[in-house]
DNA sequence: CGACACCTTGAAGAGGTTCAAGAAATGTGG
DNA sequence: CCACATTTCTTGAACCTCTTCAAGGTGTCG
């Protein structure tokens, strides 16, 4: 069976919303009972920092498919811990073309982009019914002032951001269009693994033309590359639904390795 | 006539090391009267938090060119900000295929993706003889928790590099060679500039397989379109000496615009 | 001055794009 | 629940950009 990506199908069904969704005191919000607390905030705190970390959310926000969280432009305000849903970050130049920068699961952390500058550089769009706890950026700088472990985190966050993109550079500026397929699927599937879902099944949140602005190609050539990987008998793919069957051919792609041929 | 990147042409000379160069205590170190100091430090300090930024930089250190500052897999310490000089930094795969993530230049800084993991992911390389501020990253940490503007400042030079990258994933993604290069020719000299050095001439620091790695493209490719510039009159070009000859003409090339046939 | 690294240019070839058509899935309204 | 419109996906064929391979030129440094 494949699994989805959202992780909180044993949700407590907050009660059939009286307030309209949007309220962002409508719902009770606590980190230290959060399943994703050890994705998203640090860990090894004691009952007294855990109490002070349930400060930085400020509520939580449902963000219907298709609908974006923040948008190129808007005003800087806080960070989003990405409860449930699939996000797609992109950037977007003046004459319309656009370039996804990543897509954001579950426990990811997302806005970091606008910190710099006060304002948001890129569109985060919800790929599926989502929910995020938002954290108000000034709130988080002045617990992190206080919360050493809280600070340090932080930091990690952003450095590994910078750090994936290294690795998305990597992609772009050198790797074939298999090459990049294979990485894109590793990525995700490893990702999901993390979070509880299988190794080998994965059900794509995005469209073709989605992942090839991603990985820098056409949505044909993403299409044709899927096909070729299936004439290989390395994954079966229908539609969005993806089981991967050789995930050692995977990575042999991703890394010809020496020895081989 | 051409000036060079490097800053410190007015450089108090410290008197003629009696001392070995990588001493790191043979020079004293004032971030309060560095000339840098609004390049890489918060600006609008009064002269307490001026006082208590000297306490960031540890030492100085000179990278001879051709030699790295650090390295991935290295034990990741301290932040580095660049005095005088030019680096990349290039991440690599294990078949040996590596990439160039970024130049930097004086008051930019580096060592940033060594955080999340304790360890450098990258190399960093002097692509001429370099001097850098040495600021251990526990020292910026504890630092940051008392001055607020150095901790918002950390923060912001943290998501300057990821919005940075955001825009060389845009570039890698869905540019032809042409715009990646006046790209990036654009991005030097208005970092020059903003150095206060010519808005029209550079000296490249780096070789065409380097500008290559940076920007996806072989060395050939990136030869054959200073090429195409010098024959369409945009930039002359003499070796690594550039002149921009037409810069209008190099923002048409990065962004189509709509009523340009 | 000679060795070496770097750069330029040409010609052939590969990988990815573009254009086009049709199939499959999804969503919508009656 | 079905018919229809829309979006998404697949596949083919021609084309184009960039790469690869090769050779020669230029500059630099010991």
């Amino acid at each position: 069976m494949i699994q989805t990506v959202s992780i909180c199908n044993t949700s407590k069904h907050e009660s059939p919303a009286p307030m309209p969704p949007m309220n962002p005191h409508a719902i009770k919000v606590a980190c230290s009972n959060c399943n994703l607390r050890e994705l998203c905030m640090p860990m090894g705190l004691n009952s007294d920092e855990l109490d002070r970390i349930d400060e930085v959310v400020a509520a939580r926000r449902k963000i219907k498919r298709g609908t974006t969280l923040f948008r190129n432009g808007e005003k800087f305000v806080s960070l989003y811990a990405i409860r449930t849903g699939f996000f797609k970050t992109c950037v977007a130049c003046e004459d319309g073309r656009d370039q996804v920068t990543g897509f954001q699961m579950a426990g990811e952390v997302i806005g970091l982009d606008g910190i710099v500058n006060d304002h948001h550089t890129c569109d985060a769009v919800a790929l599926e019914d989502a929910e995020v706890c938002v954290m108000p950026f000034d709130r988080i700088e002045e617990l992190s002032r206080e919360v050493t472990s809280l600070q340090r985190h932080v930091h990690k966050i952003m450095s590994r951001e910078i750090v994936r993109e290294h690795g998305v550079m990597l992609l772009l500026g050198s790797m074939r269009a298999e090459e990049r397929l294979a990485a894109f699927l590793l990525n995700l599937v490893q990702r999901l693994h993390a979070r509880g879902f299988s190794q080998s099944e994965l059900v794509l949140r995005m469209t073709r033309e989605e992942i090839g602005s991603y990985l820098g190609l056409k949505l044909e050539t993403v299409s044709r590359t899927f096909s070729k990987f299936v004439e290989d008998g390395i994954v079966e793919v229908r539609q969005r639904h993806v089981r991967i069957i050789n995930t050692e051919a995977l990575r042999d792609i991703v890394n010809p390795s020496p020895n081989a041929v």
